[in-house]
RNA sequence: GUGGCUGUGGUGAAGCGGUUAACACAAACGACUGUGACUCGUUCAUCCGUGGGUUCGAAUCCCAUCAGCCACCCCA
C-alpha cells in the first residue's frame, strides 16, 4: 500500500507552482515598493508566545494548535499565524533601536488543527506584513493602500476593502457591556452560538449568519458610536487617509475579529467567490501587544492574506513558460550534434528542449508543440553535413536555413519576433 | 468537535443485480513528401476506495471502515 499525505496538508503540484511564485513575486515586488523588508522566522515556537500573544480564550489556542512536547521537555507549538513569531523576533534582536520604525513582510506555512473546506486546510500559507513604531493613522492609510495595490496588480479587482474600529482598552470594555445589556433582552431570538457568544464574546453577535440573529440586532448599538475621542479621531483620520490615496473601502460596524490583541483599526477584503472563506486578507492595529510580549512600548499594524485563497482567485491562469527553443534531430549523428548544441545555447541562458530518446521526427515535432516552444531547430543528417540547420518558428510555421552555430542561433531567437514573444512580459 | 454529500482509468464521466465496464479528453505510437496544430487509425480500467456480507451471480443491494468534498464552529 503506497503512503498517502496528511489530512488537511497538500502538495502544490508543478502546474500551481508557477500561480504560487507569481503570487509571491508580486507580493515582494509591491512591499518592497512601499519599503517594506522581508524577515524569515522559525515555523516552531514556544507555546506560551502564542497562548499570551492570540489570546488563551481563543478558538486558535484553545483548540487549533499543533502543539507537542520537545525531546529536551519543551512545550512548543507549529504557527498558527505569523505576527506572534515576527514580532517576538523584533523583540529579542531590538530592531527598534536601529531603526524607530519597522516595516516587515514575511510568508510561509501556518498551521492549525481544523477540519479542512474549500479555501482552508491545516498547513496554509500566508504573506503577511508588520509595521511597529507608528501610531499615525498614515500608516494604517499605507498599509490598506498597499493591500489594495497587491490585489489590483494581481488583476483581483472583485474582493472589496471593509474596515472598523475595535476601540482600545479604554472604550471597548464600555461598549462591550452596552452591548451584552442590548443583547441581554433579545436572549431568545438568539441562535445557540450566539447565546453562547453572549457571555464570552458578544461582539461576535454581530456578525452571526443566522437571520434571527441579523434582526435581533439590526438595532444594537455600533462600536464607531462608542469610541473614545482618541480613537474616534484616529478612525477619521484613518479613512481621510484612504481618500487622500484613492483606495476605496466600505465601512462594517459589525466586523469583528477573532484575535485578542486587536485595536482600533480592523479590517478584511472581502470576496464572495470562495464559499464560507470570504476573508482574503485581513488585520489590524495591535498598539499592545509589542508591550504585552515584553517589548518596548510600541504600536503596531498588520495583516495577512492567505496564499491559497488568492490562488483559488486567481483561477485557470496559466503562467506556464515557453521554451525558447526545441530541438528535433533525425539520425544519429545529428542526435549528438543536437546534444552538444543544447548544452551551449544552454549555457547561454537559451532554454532548450529536445527528446532524449531520439523518437521519430513527427513525435519530436509533437513534443516541441505540446511544450509551446517558440522555435523549433531541425538537424538532420544532410543539414549537418552543411553545417547549417532549419529553423522553423512555431506560431507562424515560417522556417528557413541557418548556420550551424550557437552564438549565430541565440542572436536569431532573440525577442523583436512579433506576437507570442513572452519575454517582455516576464520582465 | 458537529452535520450533509460523494467515492468507477491520468482527467471528466456512463452504468441502477447477469455488458468484452460506454463515451469524451489527455497520453503513446502510426498514416497523410524527413516537420507540430486539422483529419484518420491503433493502444490505454482482468476491474469499479478498502474489508466483510446477501445472492447461482454485485461496480450495481446491506454493513463496516477509510478517504475526499462542502457546511457549522472558527479563521487567512
Amino acid at each position: 500500500m503506497a503512503i498517502n499525505g496528511i489530512k488537511g496538508f497538500n502538495d502544490i503540484l508543478p502546474g500551481e507552482v508557477r500561480k504560487w511564485r507569481h503570487v509571491e513575486e508580486t507580493a515582494r515586488r509591491v512591499f518592497e515598493i512601499y519599503g517594506f523588508c522581508e524577515i524569515r522566522v522559525p515555523v516552531l515556537e514556544k507555546t506560551e508566545l502564542f497562548a499570551r500573544s492570540i489570546g488563551d480564550a481563543t478558538d486558535i489556542v484553545e483548540k487549533e494548535m499543533y502543539s507537542f512536547t520537545d525531546k529536551g521537555g519543551n512545550g512548543v507549538t507549529l504557527r498558527p499565524e505569523g505576527t506572534a513569531g515576527v514580532i517576538r523576533s523584533f523583540i529579542e534582536h531590538k530592531l527598534h533601536v536601529a531603526d524607530p520604525v519597522a516595516k516587515l513582510y514575511y510568508l510561509g506555512p501556518m498551521f492549525r488543527y481544523e477540519r479542512p473546506q474549500k479555501g482552508r486546510y491545516r498547513q496554509f500559507h500566508q504573506i503577511g506584513v508588520e509595521v511597529a513604531g507608528v501610531s499615525d493613522p498614515k500608516i494604517d492609510a499605507q498599509v490598506l493602500t498597499m493591500l489594495c495595490h497587491f490585489f489590483a496588480e494581481l488583476g483581483l479587482t472583485e474582493p472589496h476593502l471593509q474596515i472598523n474600529s475595535l476601540g482600545c482598552h479604554e472604550c471597548r470594555p464600555g461598549y462591550r457591556e452596552k452591548l451584552q445589556k442590548f443583547l441581554h433582552d433579545r436572549l431568545d431570538a438568539l441562535c445557540d452560538d450566539c447565546r453562547r457568544r453572549y457571555v464570552t464574546n458578544p461582539l461576535r453577535a454581530l456578525d452571526c449568519k443566522a437571520a434571527g440573529c441579523r434582526e435581533a440586532t439590526a438595532s444594537a448599538p455600533s462600536v464607531l458610536d462608542h469610541l473614545c475621542p482618541g480613537c474616534d479621531e484616529h478612525f477619521s483620520r484613518t479613512r481621510a487617509g484612504l481618500e487622500a490615496a484613492g483606495t476605496p473601502y466600505e465601512i462594517n460596524p459589525r466586523m469583528v475579529r477573532g484575535l485578542d490583541y486587536y485595536t482600533r483599526t480592523t479590517f478584511e477584503l472581502v470576496t464572495g467567490l470562495l464559499g464560507a472563506q470570504s476573508a482574503v486578507a485581513a488585520g489590524g492595529r495591535y498598539d499592545r501587544l509589542i508591550e504585552e510580549l515584553g517589548g518596548p512600548s510600541l504600536p503596531g499594524i498588520g495583516f495577512a492574506m492567505g496564499v491559497e485563497r488568492v490562488v483559488l482567485l486567481l483561477g485557470d491562469t496559466d503562467f506556464g513558460v515557453r521554451p525558447d527553443l526545441f530541438i528535433a534531430f533525425h539520425g544519429d549523428a545529428a542526435g549528438n550534434e543536437a546534444f552538444r548544441l543544447m548544452c551551449r545555447l544552454q549555457r547561454l541562458g537559451v532554454s532548450v528542449e529536445m527528446d532524449y530518446e531520439g523518437k521519430s521526427l513527427k513525435s519530436q515535432m509533437r513534443r516541441a508543440d505540446k511544450f509551446g516552444a517558440r522555435h523549433t531547430l531541425i538537424l538532420g543528417e544532410d543539414e549537418l553535413a552543411r553545417g547549417m540547420a532549419v529553423i522553423k518558428e512555431m506560431d507562424s510555421g515560417v522556417q528557413r536555413e541557418v548556420a550551424l552555430d550557437p552564438e549565430n542561433i541565440n542572436m536569431l531567437l532573440a525577442p523583436g519576433s512579433g506576437a507570442g514573444d513572452m519575454r517582455k512580459e516576464q520582465q
